[in-house]
DNA sequence: CTCAATGCAAAAGGTTTGCACGCTT
DNA sequence: AAGCGTGCAAACCTTTTGCATTGAG
């Protein structure tokens, strides 16, 4: 075999890193998270927190979104395919979203004009009902 | 007036900037654009083509688009209102494209989860025909 | 015991900013 | 002359990498 599958390793750090994921159910930068994890006593270097979020992502697991200032924002992933997010741009909040018309839509048009070999990258913003309301913004995650 | 328009200035190194950008008609990075500036001996220093750029962004003249790795590409723009982008990955040269029915269906599935003031970025990334047959990948744009 | 995982510090990559000088108006 | 524009260097931010140490299996 060229790839025994290395076997990832079960450290305290992962499953804290898994563990806050999956609590805060929303997108997070890693520098958040890295913050978030401190805060609640975990010692985690970010380096880690990182590499195992590039870890998730690789695996599947996990998705990465790129905000318009650079950052990315990761979260884990329950639906398989391929498939979009709609983010709250206060809390974070995440809905997963399927838009096969879109998806369609894209390939057609980049078909349509010659283009191969196609990707495309389709992020919703928009504020939550959770945030809009009150002078709210920083904890409905 | 509260702003009475600080009139924009011009300079040869905006000019170089505007000429560069029409003639690539095509995505670039600034990093890139410096570059085929330097090439063509045009002396413009990389802080003003981002100033440059940033500035054609802000006056709509321009629109920006982040690739995956988090590099942004600028480009000229002629339509005026809302629109996305189909762009070769390898040359750079980009379809402007209109999606209505994709406007729609973001705003749609957004206010469906509660979700208002909705943006959304929406970015086609493809292999131009020029860029697809022969081993070919650096020069069409 | 072995090798992947960790973490610190440093590097990298792209973009922005401080500040003195020059050019447009 | 006045002030925006320029450019260099340094600052910034996020993400990645080198390398010695730690720890899972």
């Amino acid at each position: 075999m060229v790839k025994p599958t290395p076997a990832p390793r079960n450290t305290r750090q992962r499953g804290e890193v898994m563990a806050l994921l999956q609590e805060v159910d929303g997108a997070r930068s890693a520098q958040q998270l890295h913050m978030l994890l401190r805060q609640r006593g975990a010692k985690v270097g970010l380096t880690t927190v990182y590499r195992t979020l590039q870890m998730l992502v690789d695996a599947g697991d996990a998705d990465a979104a790129r905000l318009p200032g650079g950052e990315q924002l990761f979260r884990l992933c329950s639906r398989d395919g391929h498939h979009h997010h709609l983010v709250c741009r206060d809390c974070g909040k995440t809905v997963e979203i399927a838009g096969p018309a879109v998806e369609r839509w894209a390939d057609e048009v980049a078909e349509a004009n010659g283009f191969t070999d196609v990707r495309h990258t389709i992020e919703i913003f928009g504020t939550c009902r959770d945030c809009t309301g009150p002078g709210s913004g920083v904890a409905c995650g």
